[in-house]
DNA sequence: CCGTCGCTCGTACAGTGTTCGAGCAACGCA
DNA sequence: TGCGTTGCTCGAACACTGTACGAGCGACGG
């Protein structure tokens, strides 16, 4: 819930772990940790408040004394793993570089913890680590020559590929998981449905007949990587035409 | 559950006048339509099955003869809302615009029914209205020049800028929503923090003390423009650049 | 020695998804 | 006409969830 109205400016960030004298059997970073390992054994639904209790040896509901509620401790989960991305400092490396890995290292986080799928669209990623991250962007995107609000546009539409790329991915992924077949074997399995599809769908069939011999994990990473290489065209082509008159733009 | 997908496009969409046997006083469109109401007005969490029963003046559990769980009735859901996603057709307009209608309409959908952010993560959606859509849009990316593996990339990349895009900004907007208050105002009144944020993180520091006077609502739909317009840039000199040896392209 | 503070945890409550089986209305067939 | 079958609804029950509350415990300052 914590619906209080000044949602931000009271959030979990601003209130520093609750731990002092006595003897912590835990602490809030251990909390996290173990609910991480939770969420990427079992997944999203996998984790409740009982079984990270007996995880951490603990009783049902003490983690109650460190953590305000289950949501709050999702968002803290989710800027943990946020942490792991690496994003070069602004003068590292040049510009595409820098932020083809930013891509990268989004979608590699999210990809080992699909579970963030889940979380992105319900609260904004605003712990230390996600704002560490935001960071970094800003300065490889004001280095390379973006200014005002393209600075916050280009970093979004990068961030955007990112997550709603590996999202798609993640509900593929988790979707043939339970089968414990490879990836092509589940497309081998379903060709007869996908072609019964095919044939009610025009150019998704004519589309499919001519490219129906694919490598589905090489396919994704291409796909990723295609998106990345068009998508920091448009921002380079961006950068080279508009070189003077950028200050009234992005309302074209 | 791999479940039959077929199950919608059939015989269940039929009308009022009759379906067979006695006195069906629930049918699956009509389940599915009260619980997009209830998802629209109270989110995710506030679609459970005893409250769907009493919205449609039914018993707790008679759902549960026409849909098999609850996953099962939110992927109907899913797939309920991706029709009113519109494409047009491969001729009707220039690939550029028929493109970014594609994805100004998925945002807007998203952004009409923000529950779908979290279930894009979990199942991939393979209703018949989302291969409709994506149908489309293989007609239209084909008919633009593109071929091969790369006209599933556009499409993927298209879809995922709208996914990722729309995801972040339904955080944004849930977590505004609860305090009634303008996206404006609230930014006013975070003002105090974001300064404090600002100190702290060099780059987006420097940016913040240029950029502070923004309209809210305004820099979002300017964000996703944007990224349309930069996305479709990047696939159009791909399309200019490679006319000619297309064949053995997407590996680079 | 006592009080207080930091912290754990058992119990309880309201709510969840889902199963099961009893029950009912209408139909096809005898 | 009667009967069995089929399609459908629904109440009760089960195992589980997140969370509030308060009793209790160990260590510390006075």
């Amino acid at each position: 819930m914590s619906s209080n109205a000044d949602s931000l400016a009271n959030s979990v960030w601003t209130r520093p772990p609750r731990s002092r004298g006595g003897q912590p059997a835990l602490s809030r970073g251990q909390i996290v940790r173990a609910a991480i390992e939770l969420l990427d054994e079992k997944g999203l639904d996998g984790l409740s408040m009982r079984r990270l209790g007996s995880r951490l040896a603990a009783g049902a509901t003490s983690a109650y004394w460190h953590v305000a509620t289950k949501d709050e401790l999702l968002e803290l989960a989710l800027d943990e793993v946020m942490g792991e991305i690496e994003v070069p400092e602004a003068g590292a490396a040049d510009w595409r570089t820098a932020a083809a890995a930013l891509a990268h290292g989004l979608r590699a986080m999210i990809l080992r913890h699909p579970w963030v799928t889940g979380l992105f669209g319900v609260r904004p990623a605003v712990g230390p680590n996600a704002m560490r991250m935001s960071d970094r962007v800003v300065g490889v995107l004001t280095a390379a020559g973006f200014s005002g609000m393209q600075v916050a546009y280009a970093s979004s539409l990068l961030m955007s590929h990112a997550i709603g790329s590996a999202t798609t991915e993640a509900a593929w992924r988790r979707s043939i998981a339970p089968s414990g077949k490879t990836a092509d074997e589940v497309v081998d399995e379903m060709r007869p449905y996908i072609d019964e599809l095919a044939s009610r769908y025009p150019n998704y069939g004519a589309w499919w007949r001519e490219n129906n011999a694919i490598n589905v994990d090489a396919m994704q990473d291409d796909n990723f990587a295609f998106g990345v290489e068009r998508l920091l065209d448009g921002l380079q082509s961006w950068l080279d035409r508009d070189a003077g008159d950028r200050h009234d733009a992005g309302r074209p």
